[in-house]
DNA sequence: TTTAACTATGATCTTTAAATCATAAAGAGT
DNA sequence: ACTCTTTATGATTTAAAGATCATAGTTAAA
């Protein structure tokens, strides 16, 4: 189940996804990432934009990596951008 | 050209990787990201744990995306985590 | 529907990323 | 070698994330 992220927001809806899938609660998963419940909670509805370091110990305890790959197709953002 | 990531340093070396492809400086990266060329230096070298905000604004301005996914086999890491 | 578990939110404090300026160190080109 | 461009680093200031505590909503389950 693989999910595109583009906005902090879609991180967060990513995190949620998958910590229901493990049934995990916040708490729980705040606490095997050593963090807080409400930090869990502002990160899955976007509120704070969080440092990749907090979101790699989140993606850690839910054995989730990143993919770093071009824009695909649709939602065309900053094309001009390039060249 | 698709990078896993799974630290701040994989995501810098990414960035650079992607900016190199695209023949620009870190000063050009940084005007049309918004940021400081000083920023990217940091970011490219994992010096900072930067905040995603920061990130999706360099991501985008390479007309990158993240794509967020189950741990791939190869360096299992908290497999007992799960369940 | 009452209770218990889970999630959201608000305040304060501490820590740290990013801005900004300055400059040093590297690299490339002539 | 010297010059120009690029990248790295260091200091200071500002803004914002995360810790922490308290608590208000919300949801699920008995």
């Amino acid at each position: 189940m693989k999910q595109l992220a583009r906005t902090p927001k879609d991180i967060g809806h990513a995190i949620r996804e998958a910590r229901k899938e493990r049934r995990l609660s916040q708490t729980e998963l705040a606490s095997r990432s050593g963090l807080w419940q409400e930090t869990i909670s502002k990160i899955e509805n976007g509120v704070a934009s969080t440092k990749m370091e907090t979101l790699f110990d989140v993606l850690a305890a839910l054995d989730l990596e990143i993919q770093v790959q071009p824009r695909s197709k649709g939602v065309p953002s900053s094309m001009d951008a390039l060249f």
